[in-house]
DNA sequence: TAAAAATACTCCATAGGTATTTTAT
DNA sequence: ATAAAATACCTATGGAGTATTTTTA
C-alpha cells in the first residue's frame, strides 16, 4: 500500500492509454502532449518497465502497460463514480429534510 | 471520469480514514500533521461535503467519509498490487532471458 | 517527409514545513 | 490541562508551458 507511485503520472497514463495516444491525452487532460511524455516517461522510469511502444503516429501497450490499464481504469472510474455520489447526494439530502417538514409550510419560512 | 478530485487529497484521505487519526496518518506518510489537516479540509470543501466528524482524540467518518473510504481503500490497494507485480515480473523477466540465453556464456558479454 | 513523441530549458502552483492558536474532553 | 486539529505564513518541489529536436513509417 506504502510507495504507490505517482497517482498523477497513473492519471495521464490511464488517458494516455485509453486512446492510445499521448497527444489526443494531452487534449483530454487540458496539457501539451509535453507533459504526457514527461509524465509517462518519469512512470516508467519509477518502475524500471516499458508501459507503451512508440510507433509511428501511435503507441501501443506493452504486457505490463496492458495489466497497468485494467488495474488503474477501474480505480479511477470508481473513485469517480464515488465522487459524484458523495457531491450529488449532499444536495438531495437537504431537498428532502426541507420537503418533508411540515413546519415549512405551518410557517411560510423558505430556506434561502 | 473528468472532474476527479486531487488524488493527493483521496490518498491522505484513505490514510487518515484507515488510522481515524490525522497524526497517525502524517506519520505514515511522512507528513506533518499540517499537512494532512490542510489536504482533508481541501477535499471536503471541493466536495461541498463533510467527511470527518472532528472529535476529542480522534476523528471518525461521516456516511460520506465511509462510502469515499470504502472506494478509496480499494483503489489505492488494487493499483499498489498492480505496481507491485508489474515491478516485480520486471526482474524476473530479465533474469529469465539472462539465464536462457546461451549467446551470453558463448560470448561472455555481460549487458549493462 | 510529416506526424507524433522526446527533450531542454524556464516558470509557477501547490504541496509541505514551522510556529502558533483553537478545540474538545 | 492536554493532546489533537486548524490556521497563518513561508519555502520548495514537481508539474506544466514553449520551443525545438528526434523518431518512424
Amino acid at each position: 500500500m506504502r510507495n504507490l507511485p505517482s497517482l498523477t503520472g497513473l492519471r495521464v497514463f490511464e488517458v494516455a492509454a485509453r486512446h492510445a495516444s499521448f497527444k489526443l491525452a494531452a487534449d483530454e487532460l487540458c496539457v501539451t502532449q509535453a507533459a504526457v511524455s514527461r509524465q509517462i516517461r518519469q512512470l516508467e522510469e519509477d518502475f524500471a518497465v516499458d508501459l507503451f511502444l512508440r510507433g509511428h503516429r501511435k503507441v501501443s501497450l506493452t504486457p505490463a502497460g496492458k495489466k497497468l490499464y485494467l488495474s488503474t481504469h477501474n480505480a479511477f472510474s470508481d473513485i469517480a463514480k464515488t465522487s459524484q455520489e458523495i457531491q450529488s447526494e449532499s444536495l438531495p439530502n437537504y431537498l428532502n429534510l426541507y420537503a418533508t417538514s411540515s413546519f415549512s409550510r405551518f410557517t411560510g419560512k423558505k430556506r434561502h
